[in-house]
Formats: C-alpha cells, sequence, structure tokens
DNA sequence: ACCCTTGCCGAAACCGGTTTCGGAATCGAT
DNA sequence: ATCGATTCCGAAACCGGTTTCGGCAAGGGT
C-alpha cells in the first residue's frame, strides 16, 4: 500500500504525461505477492529451501510485473556485474581491421542473449594492458575477459591468472594444445589445418614448388599455421628448405619484401601460402614489378578472408575465417567459465572456409622461366 | 580496529602467498580518518558542507590507501554508472569496418581518462535498435549513448529522448545544423566543405565535367556532402545537371553501376566524386571495363580513406577522417552532458584531410572522346 | 503422545556506497 | 552575557539487492 502510493506520488509529481517510469523492484515484487525480499531473491535464484510452488508463483509473478533486477546492485553484494571484458590492444601495427565489428557483433548478441554486456577498454602497450586489467578488475568492471589475438606466450594470461579472473582465447597459446596441465579455455580455427589444405589444393593444381610467408613470431597462430604448411608438404613429398619459408610478414610491405626474396631465389616457388591476408596483398606490389602474373606464374592463397583481397586484381583466394561465429562461441564459453565450470573442458575449434577467386590456378611457367624473368626485370630497372 | 581485524583474518586465512587483496571500501578510509563513511563520501564528492581541510585531508588519505568507489555501489544510490553505451547497428550493409576500430580506441581512452567506461551492445534492426536501448536504460548500463552513423531523420534520437537519456551524435542530423530549438550534442566533419574542395582541386587539374555520386539517401552526411558538391560546382561555374548526379551507392557493386550511368551520358564526366569510399571502388570495376584508365580518362575520389582504397590500382585518392579522434571527441562531449552541460554548447566539427594518391590528375581526355570510347566498348562486348 | 527431522519462509544483517537531518560548536552581533 | 546564524560533522536511513540464521509447522519414526 505505502508502496503503491508512493509510486502514485512520483509519477503525478510534475503532470500526467512525464511519469519516471518508475522501476519495479524486489520489494514492490515482494509487496505485491505477499512475501519478503529475501524469499523473492532467493525464489529467483533457484535456492533449494524455497518451494517449487513458490518459485513458480515468484517468477510468473516477475514477467507479469516486468521485474529484471539491477545487476549493479546484486554486484555489490555478490560482486557479480555479468559483464565481459575486452580490452584492444591500439598499439598493435597490424589492425585487427575489419574482424572487429563482425567479432563485436557476435560477442555482443550471445552476450545479451544471457542478460551479459560487454564492457570494451583499450591498452596502448603491454605494461599499459596490465594496468588496464588489473584497474578492470579491482573496479568490477566485468567478470572475465575474452583476449583475441592471442600470443605464443602471453603477458595477459599471467596477469589474469593471478588475479584469478576467468578469461578465454580467441586462438590457443602455445601449451593451450597438448598440456592438459594448463586448464585454459580457448575458441580456434584450425589454421594448421587450413595450410595443410593449402598446400594439397596447389599441389592438385600442379605446383611442386610452394613457399611459404608467415607472420609474426609473437603469434601463436603463425607457429600452427607453418606446421600445417610442413605438414602439407611432407603429405605430398614436396621439398621444403628454409629458404622456402619467410617469417614476420604481418604488413603489406613486408609481404612484399617476403615475395620478392622467394621470387629472387635460384628456383623459386611458382605458388606462395600466405599465413595473413595483410601481407598477401604485398604481392599485388612485388609480382607485378617482377614482370610476373598473379594467378599465373605465381599462384597466391591468403587466409583470413579480409574485404580488401575481393578488390585486388586478380581477387584474392583465401580461407575466411568467421569471426562472428567466433565473437559468439567465445562470449558462451566465457560466461559458462564464470558459471563455474571448468575451463578445461571450455574449448572448441572451427574451421576457416575457402574463398576460391583468381589468385591461383595451374602453374603456367616454370620455376626457371621465373627465375629467368626475374633476373630480366632486376636488370632492366 | 575491527575492521583492520577483519582484513587481516581475511588475508591469512590459507597461507601469506594468496590474499584476497582486500579492497578498500569506503569504511575503511572512515576508519582510518576516525570520520564517519557519511563524511568520507561527502568529502569525497566535494559537498560545500565539509570543510576545505577535511576534503583535504580525506582526499589525501584515499590516495594513499588506494581507495577507489566502486561504480556500482555508487550507482545503485545515484542512478548513475559512469559508462557510455554504444549500440552497433549491425544489419547495416556498408560495414563500419575498419572505422570501428580507431573509433573505439579513441573512445575508451577517452572515456577512461575520466573513469567512465564503455559497455557496448548491437541491433538487428530498428525496432530491435529501440528495444535494446530501452532495455540498457532500464537496467542502468548507461549513462547516456554515442549514436555512429546518424540518419537524417534518426529513429535513436526519438527514442533516447524520450527516455530523456543523453545522446552525442556523430554526424550531424537534419536539424542539428540550424535549428538551435532541438539542442542535440554532436560531432561531426565537415564533409560539405571537403566536397567543395574535391570540385576545386579537380576544377584546378583541369576539369570542367565533373560527376558526383552520393551515399544512401536516408544519412544526413550524405545530403551535406551533395550540397557541398553543389556549391564548388556554383563557385566554379560548372553546369551540373540531375543526370552528372548519382543517388543510393553504398556498396562497391552501386557504384559501378553509377560510374557505368555516369560514363554513358552523352557527355560523360572526365571526373567523378564519390560520397563514400566505397562505392568509389566500384568504379575500379567499372572504368577499366569502358576501356578507360583511371587516372587519366577519368579522375575519381573518395571520401572515408578506407585501406582498401590505397591498395586499389592507382590507389585512390580520397578525403581521410580521423575517428579516433573523433571518437575521443565524442566520448569527451557525452560524459560532460551527462554532468549536466547544455547538449547546445557541446558541438563539434572536424575536417577531412586531403589523401593524394594516384586516381586523379590532369584530364587527358576529352568528354566527347570518352564517349566514343564508352561506345566502342559496349557494342564489343 | 513425544521427539527429531525436514521443508519452507520471515527477520534481519549485510554489501558499499549516498543523502537527509539534526545537533554541537563557533562566530559575530546586540 | 545572550542570541541567532553559520560551519561542520555524526547518526541513521536509504538504495536494491543477497545471504545468514532461526523458527514454525508438518511429517515420520518409536
Amino acid at each position: 500500500m505505502s508502496r503503491e502510493d508512493k509510486k502514485l506520488d512520483a509519477s503525478d509529481q510534475i503532470t500526467g504525461t512525464r511519469q519516471p517510469k518508475a522501476r519495479v523492484t524486489i520489494s514492490h515484487l515482494a509487496d505485491a505477492l505477499g512475501l519478503t525480499k529475501g524469499t523473492v531473491s532467493r525464489a529467483m535464484n533457484g535456492y533449494p529451501d524455497i518451494s517449487d510452488q513458490t518459485q513458480q508463483r515468484v517468477r510468473r509473478q516477475a514477467e507479469k510485473m516486468g521485474y529484471r533486477p539491477l545487476t549493479h546492485a546484486q554486484a555489490i553484494r555478490t560482486g557479480r556485474v555479468r559483464a565481459l571484458g575486452l580490452v584492444l590492444q591500439i598499439d598493435e601495427h597490424d589492425a585487427h581491421g575489419p574482424f572487429l565489428t563482425d567479432f563485436l557483433a557476435g560477442v555482443t548478441t550471445a552476450a545479451s542473449h544471457e542478460g551479459w554486456t560487454l564492457s570494451v577498454a583499450s591498452a596502448q602497450s603491454d605494461s599499459d594492458m596490465r594496468d588496464v586489467l588489473e584497474r578492470l578488475v579491482a573496479e568490477q568492471k566485468a567478470d572475465g575477459f575474452i583476449l583475441q589475438r592471442t600470443r605464443r606466450e602471453d603477458p595477459r594470461i599471467r596477469t589474469l591468472s593471478e588475479l584469478a579472473v576467468p578469461f578465454v582465447l580467441y586462438g590457443r597459446t602455445r601449451f593451450g594444445v597438448d598440456e592438459a596441465t594448463l586448464p585454459y579455455s580457448w575458441y580456434d580455427i584450425t589454421g594448421e589445418e587450413t595450410m595443410r589444405l593449402a598446400v594439397h589444393r596447389l599441389f592438385s593444381m600442379g605446383h611442386t614448388r610452394i613457399g611459404f610467408v608467415a607472420g609474426g613470431e609473437e603469434y601463436n597462430y603463425t607457429h600452427l599455421r607453418r606446421e600445417g604448411y610442413l605438414t602439407g608438404m611432407a603429405e605430398c613429398r614436396l621439398d621444403v628448405g628454409p629458404d622456402l619459408m619467410c617469417r614476420n610478414a604481418r604488413l603489406v610491405t613486408e609481404g612484399a619484401s617476403a615475395t620478392r626474396r622467394l621470387l629472387s631465389l635460384p628456383v623459386p616457388p611458382t605458388a606462395i601460402i600466405y599465413s595473413v591476408d595483410q601481407s598477401a596483398l604485398g604481392a599485388y606490389e612485388a609480382i607485378p614489378a617482377l614482370g610476373l602474373e598473379i594467378g599465373r606464374d605465381v599462384s597466391i592463397i591468403g587466409y583470413d578472408g579480409i574485404p580488401e583481397g575481393a578488390f585486388a586484381q586478380p581477387p584474392l583466394t583465401t580461407f575466411r575465417v568467421d569471426n562472428r561465429k567466433a565473437g559468439e562461441a567465445l562470449a558462451r564459453l566465457l560466461i559458462r567459465q564464470c558459471r563455474g565450470e571448468d575451463p578445461a573442458t571450455l574449448r572448441d575449434l572451427s574451421t576457416a572456409r575457402l574463398i576460391e577467386r583468381g589468385s591461383d590456378g595451374p602453374p603456367v611457367s616454370t620455376p626457371q622461366e621465373i627465375a629467368r624473368r626475374v633476373a630480366a626485370a632486376r636488370t632492366s630497372s
């Protein structure tokens, strides 16, 4: 009664038009049910000492009255805010780029589906990252974190482990694969398998001399993808000396110089696989400059599925990663972990999808012919 | 005393190593100062009924003990959570793309600089957007919202106005410009001025027949940029019939067909200005297909500064927008508004920066020659 | 008939803050 | 010396939830 009066007072205070939309609190609900708010709270949270019948009744009434508990009011007691944390590393040379939109869409939809939210922050360096994470944890801005762009040995893992805060990795880390002793939760794309398939694809087209351009050594996926390349080469019984592999090519310019190096070999490759699309774009500078044609003289295959690839000439054949799906999966995994499930069981793998475009095809030139033309282009310039 | 005991108990309960890192609360601080927590609270918040001397003392001690109030504990009473809200519209055909990373970096750094956070959600449609906004407000997930990609008549404005929630627009809206009666806060780039400069740039190169390809009519910037184009054309005393302008070209394919239409005119343009880079990329399909060369026969200029443009052949001359700066500015404006400043005074304009690349230059063909070659390309195919 | 469980809920403390209210000093003025 | 106005802080209620504790009533066993 008295509570209803209060509500009426509040809404009538100005005119009938501007109603402050009095939120329905747990006390309103309790009054309506003739219960105490403690009982209502326990009913809503499924405590076993509340009869099933009462739980039903409470939930029904809550639904009817549109009661939604305030998470930050709960948080003050429980310490949990039902928020996922994501800290962008804005120093990164290779941009997250268009990944991010899809990724965020995935994370937020999955999160909100569970009644969770996403809070985003950014860090400028590794040490700043540590500070930011610690601050967010101390101020209880998030119950757990999604770590994207996992490094081989990732300092964030250490920070969050020390803080005993749940986290989930987008990408396995060095120890995440074999050692079950380190119970990290992760979601990843099978980049190694993808690279293996790329080799087989090129081999079946007739290529026998296939180069590989790897990304930054600090990222774990770089190692995985290289392993996949080597596996594929071994399966096809193809020779692969160390000179057929380049490393640390993330940027377009780095991809270009790696490409130049490979094509300047005594026996240059007729096809090159790039660990990341970004570096594959460098081939579009390097290969024509050497008097060669992409997709004919030299086939190239990328990985990621960035939109730029579709507008290159010829459009880049690549493996597209569904970042939206990844975001959804990661959010779900993290929420489950925050609810108490064992991180070791919270792992998932997915695959990248081949996008066949115009940058690869059967070889039209032999390595010897390529070498000759490269030499010619060199001397003429 | 008793409180200190409690703290020690907590940290010693297991061993000395695993300290639960007991947060310092306002009560700890009050005890240490010999004040009540009410007084400490008022001191921290600068209430005038606390002497300056005491305020100093409290703040110093808070600093010393590392006291950081829990925003969600404050929120339960104040209703304000010190969080900015951002709802991504994931239905949008034209992706936010790489904008987003920079933009988020800007927003989060500016926000965290003020002790605020950013919480991100997503919506799939206009009606979903309304639901999401209302839910976020009802659940007090954010004190205000940043609305990017402002439409000419934006339903989000209505929603948030009704809810009496602060918001700031990235981009002016239809009424934001003149009518001081609608006190929206916004930040924008002077797209109209930019387009005016683009016309002058092309005119000074020798172009007299300049086409324009506009983006989606629902966005306000489309109208502004078109006005700028028209202003520039008028200033240069150049004719501009309605056939020299295309509209609703956001996607690459739409840009391509708009380009084809312009070049099929009896007197085709020797230069085309695109309202968004994305549609300018369509020119890279259309123009070579008509037997013409970009940057020579037909000059093109874009707007946005998306990375794809740098990899097109020839690289796209465009105007780059600093989205990071925009994010920072918007966050600051919104925070100030949440603190009570008048939205009408919280406005800011910035400019886009010209990136001179290879897609424009002095005309080498006359409109008549272009028309002839287009006709030839048409019949041959 | 009695005691001991067990099931179920009320009462009240609690979480970490904010805000209202009132009263004890201090002060200047009469 | 008295008085009213200020200054400044303590006490306590409050925000919207959660959690502990204890007690009442029903049920089962002897």
